[in-house]
DNA sequence: CGCTCATTTTTTGCATACAAAATTCATTTG
DNA sequence: CAAATGAATTTTGTATGCAAAAAATGAGCG
């Protein structure tokens, strides 16, 4: 009886694939309203189209690209009203989030998430966008698990990987930037205070702000074109 | 310039199927647990294992069946917590829904609410349950749609879907159906009086309602097995 | 020059073919 | 007779082939 140490059955294809086409759609690297066109692909990845097709079925179904009758796949371009509308949905999902963590985060739960703000403070203090990103990012997660609810989780993963691919590095004013900081101070605090009205109050201003911000860019780096 | 009448591209096939599929297992005619053999699919529905299978990676995105490596899909399987997780969720995306709808929805939208709502009382009170499970469909459907939010409507539904599945036909009790009505009647209310935070709080009450109505069938029918 | 329409080329969609893994079943052995 | 072993069968996973639809190209015409 040799514990079964060979496993690690390898992902299935399909869904190597699928993971490799999300990044490139959430990192930009396929632009939205491009074409995924199957041999080019197909190539770039190494695998037949088969697989790939089969991938492509999954993130149509996930909301990230979009099927056009006998003309393929294209990555979907999110309309300003679009981006209203899913930014209103995170809300919604945030809000509970913060409400069910503030019921059921855990002493070492708490502890950890004050951690990270505090390494988000220093990051914020030394303009370190990026990292401050991330942590911002890895705080929202930890507020999430902290719900314990997997299928919240799911969820709020799937409608917040739409809005991944325009969440645009470019630095944000600064006085909204205080504003997201102080946010985050009062999250700590409801937290700490266990405090559900509380949290959902915060990250459902939080995320309007957020939306504002994202609305601003993106009315900045597109002329006008509403939809 | 004859009008092109015969368009009508036909919807593609895996899209079809993975219609069929989905009702298949909404309404149990495949069971939850059960093996989704590609070769006898693939025969019923007369079509190649190809878009059957691209069919079957959809609805694992969708999250009504679950992949397993190497040995194809099974209808999902909701243990106790995964049905209180997601009821959970589907309280959160109703209260939403019916949030916004009390500030969004026209009179026109509320007339016809109001019109099933009166059908509906009909059915209770001639016990017709199957009517009576149409209507309220449709009126939760119909609010969701005065919500005016198509990502939130998407989401609801996809989440919704994977209760269908266990949405017994069995006749609840009286009494929690006398409750079911009394909160319908108070939605109504709250809608004409474009009272948001009543609507917020009619419908978390109505789902808590309906999880315990579920929960408790759910109990009934299978033994007892916590996952 | 620009437009239309036919022809070629490319691309998608579905079916089939083949390889690898899992399951089944019979056989053997303790 | 139960458990184990190993071949036969089934089933899944991936690649390839072929038909139909869409896009690209280009010739002809106004």
């Amino acid at each position: 009886m040799t514990a079964d140490i060979i496993s690690i059955p390898r992902a299935a294809l399909h869904e190597q694939v699928a993971h490799r086409l999300r990044q490139m759609l959430v990192e930009n690297r396929i632009l939205p309203g491009a074409k995924l066109n199957e041999r080019e692909l197909s190539e770039v990845l190494k695998v037949s189209r088969t697989p790939l097709r089969e991938a492509i079925k999954m993130l149509a179904a996930e909301g990230l690209v979009e099927l056009l009758p006998n003309r393929g796949a294209i990555a979907v371009e999110l309309s300003e009203t679009d981006v209203l509308n899913t930014f209103e949905v995170m809300a919604g999902l945030e809000a509970q989030s913060g409400e069910l963590a503030a019921q059921r985060i855990t002493d070492a739960e708490l502890g950890e998430i004050k951690a990270m703000h505090y390494e988000m403070l220093a990051a914020w203090t030394r303009r370190d966008l990026p990292f401050y990103y991330r942590l911002n990012a890895a705080i929202h997660r930890a507020i999430n698990a902290a719900a314990k609810n997997p299928v919240l989780t799911a969820t709020y993963n799937q409608v917040n990987a739409r809005l991944q691919a325009l969440r645009f590095r470019s630095n944000q004013d600064g006085e909204k930037w205080n504003a997201a900081v102080k946010e985050h101070e009062q999250m700590i605090e409801a937290l700490t205070r266990r405090d559900a009205p509380a949290m959902r109050a915060v990250l459902l201003a939080h995320l309007q702000n957020k939306r504002d911000v994202v609305m601003e860019q993106l009315r900045a780096a597109r002329p006008a074109a509403t939809a």
